[in-house]
Order: C-alpha cells, then structure tokens, then sequence
DNA sequence: ATGAAATGTTTACATTGACAACATTTGATG
DNA sequence: CATCAAATGTTGTCAATGTAAACATTTCAT
C-alpha cells in the first residue's frame, strides 16, 4: 500500500508539473518535505475514504502527512480550499480519461457522447472520494479555478452533443439543455451508487442508463 | 422575534400531532418548551439555508430555539440524530406529495409514473435544505428509521413502475433495474439544481427530464 | 555570502460536540 | 392532594478543532 501510494504520487506530479505551467519554475526542487501540497491532498484523500468528509480535520491530516497542525496553512487558506484542490484534480482526472476514451473512438459520435457518459459514471464508482468533494459544492465555497474545471468537464459532454446535432444524430434542441439533462442521468446515478443508494451496479442496469441517456435525446 | 418563534411552535404542534400517530398521548400538553423536539428541527433547516450544513452547529441551533447549549441532547443523541430527523421530515414530505399529486390523477398510469418523479424534482427545488440533508447520507449515519423512510419513498416509484409494466406501459425489465434507473435522472437533475451547477431550471428543461424518464423505459 | 521569500513550528484562542451533575417541571399513582 | 419518578432543561467541563500570529528554518536568486 505504500508502494501503490508513492508510485501514485509521483505519477500526479508529473501530472501536476504538466498542468500548472504558471509555476513550473519548481521541477525537481526538494525542499522542506518534498511536496507537502500534494502529500497534503493525498493523505486528506485517503481520509475521506475511511470516514467521510465530515469527520476530515485539518489536523489529522497533517499528521498523516508528518507535519505540524499548521503546516497546510502554508498551501491551503483553510479547509474548504483543501477540499477544492481535491476536487479539481477529481475534475482533471475525468477529463483527461474521458479524452483518452475519445481517442479509442474517433470516428463513432453517437459512442463518443455514450463513453462521455461513462466515463463520468466509472470515475465515480473509481474514485468515489474525489467524487464526493466535487459534488459537495452546496459546502465548500467554490473557488475561480474549480469552477472553471467543471466547465470545461461539462463542456465535453455539450461539444459531443453538439456534434452528434450537427450529423443529425441527435434531435434539434437548446444543446445547453440536453447536455444538462445527459449530465443529469449519469450524475444521479453516480451519487446513488456510491452514496449507498444502488447497491449493485450491474452491467444491466448501467445498460439502462445509458439507453435512458440516449434514448431522450435521439430522434422520435 | 419571540413572538413569531411561538406561533411557528403552535402551528407545527398542529402538524406534528397529526403525523405522529403513534406518540398522540400529547395534545395540547405545554411543558418546558411547548415542542422543542420540533423547533430545534426547523431552527437546524433555518440555518442550514443560511450557512449549509456544514457550518450547522448544536450550540448554534439551541441558541436560536432559546434554550441552552445542551437542551438538545435530551432529544438527539447528537448532531447526526438531529440531522437524522430532518431527513426523516424530508422523506414523508416527500412521500406525501407523490400521493397528493396521485389523488389528482388516479385513471393515467404513465402520467402517475411521471408525477412521482416531478414531485422528487419539486420537492428538492421547494425544499433544497431537506434534500441535501436526506442525500448527504455518505456523511451522517443512516439511523434504521431513516433508511425505511427512504426505501419507502423508492417503493412508490418502484410499485408505479411495476403497474405500468402490468399494462404494457413500459417494457418488461426487472423492475428494480427501471426504477433506478428512473430515479437516477431525478435525483441527478435535483442535485444539480440545487447545487447550483444548473442555474435556470426551465420548463424546457424539465421537459427533455420527463422524456428521458419515459423514453429510456418505454417499449422501443 | 546574504537577504528575501518560501516553508514549517509553536503558541494561543474561540468554537464546538458531548458528557456528567444538578435543577425544575410534568404526570401518574397512592 | 401529596409524592415520587420520569421527562426536560441548565451549568460546568473537557478534548478536539480551525485558524491566526509570532517565530524558526530552509531555499534560492543575486
């Protein structure tokens, strides 16, 4: 388990490096604790997943992390900015596999709007954690930057309906509108299944789901 | 102010009587508070539209019912109880709605199917404090009374399903499946309204809703 | 090498959840 | 009606928490 984390951290700042290119003036830079922002998120992550948001403090993460209970006030303003750093880079993993499934479906719109779908639903049974914080914005105060992320997440899915118009694949309609209403579909079911609600997530039922997702949108 | 707190008492008195069936020993009894039971409940949902849930706080919460700060524990055993309570208001909300909106359409089936998924979207839109509170069940822990309010609330979508179904309504398929599915869509589009991520729930909208909800589980 | 900026620590304080001991009211029982 | 137990409310208390301020150390550019 530790190996699995340390190769995860390494991974994501690699990803990190790539995506915030404002302060990439750090690359290799091995100060006080190495990359207490990411260990900070990290242990926070691993947190939520054993007893929930709620129960999540500061403090403890800091433990986890092995710095002092204000160390994360040096990276976070406070709690809900630690929150929000965890749902971006929940927003940014959806949105990155969401272009890798494109990309394994370049030519099929109608597969392509289907898989923009899915790949909302499996990253939340996968990550349920980020998941949560992502859609707990009724709490956190959002901030600029994460607004923008579930944008641009929400604006595959407008694009690839956009398009599926364009080919006559899917009916002429406010694109705004269906595109709010597809992302409704996948994003009920995903707060149910892991809030508990549906129990099993079987193939059958996300069948269902997805022929609901298409189904409302298509031609009569 | 106090005046006002006391009328509200009165007037909830009236509906909490007529609800509670099974603790109808106390009518018209005033003893410390008159209902304090009652008044921490609606001065948590108060607060909670103000500040969400998050920042709700017990201390808080006695302060505005005029009592102290452990008042409330004779009546909840602690903050996830009382949140608890309010999940359980929200569910028999809920619940009696869905049967209001089927006294006034008794003969159409699929119109009754359709209603039972309206009133979730309208009572979460009337009600968003209830609602987040009733599906933030990742964070409190669910009491046995609450997860039978909820199942019952399921039941009417699931039985309403099953009816069609007998009719040849909507396709065979295990119905559990449908019914999920169905609530999916509702309950994907009410957290996003009320989270805010759709701004301005049209009518348009709740349209392509309604045809998602019946098209994914109508005959093909 | 040096000084400023970045990062981490210690101390401090107000808020909160929750428990225990105590006080008052209510209602049933004789 | 007197009395006593149960229900209800209060006061006092403690540990955990968020977060700010003052201080210490490391890093980095010059």
């Amino acid at each position: 388990m530790c190996l699995r984390t340390r190769i995860n951290v390494d991974i994501d700042n690699i990803k990190h490096a790539a995506r915030m290119k404002d302060t990439l003036k750090k690359e290799n830079t091995t100060y006080h604790h190495g990359n207490l922002r990411k260990a900070l998120i990290d242990a926070a992550l691993a947190m939520i997943a054993e007893n929930g948001v709620k129960s999540l403090s500061i403090r403890e993460v800091a433990k986890k992390a092995g710095v002092s209970h204000s160390a994360p006030y040096r990276h976070f303003k406070d709690k809900d900015d630690l929150l929000s750093a965890v749902a971006i880079e929940g927003f940014d993993m959806v949105i990155q596999d969401t272009f890798r499934r494109f990309d394994r479906n370049k030519d099929d719109l109608l597969t392509r709007f289907q898989e923009s779908g899915l790949a909302y639903i499996d990253f939340a049974t996968a990550y349920p954690s980020h998941y949560r914080v992502m859609f707990a914005s009724g709490e956190h105060h959002t901030s600029p930057a994460l607004d923008e992320r579930s944008r641009e997440a929400f604006m595959i899915l407008y694009t690839c309906i956009a398009e599926c118009q364009s080919n006559n694949l899917i009916r002429p309609h406010d694109t705004f509108e269906l595109a709010m209403a597809a992302w409704s579909i996948v994003h009920g079911y995903a707060m149910l299944v892991i809030d508990g609600f549906i129990k099993d997530p079987s193939d059958h039922l996300k069948n269902v789901i997805t022929r609901s997702l298409y189904f409302g949108l298509k031609y009569e």
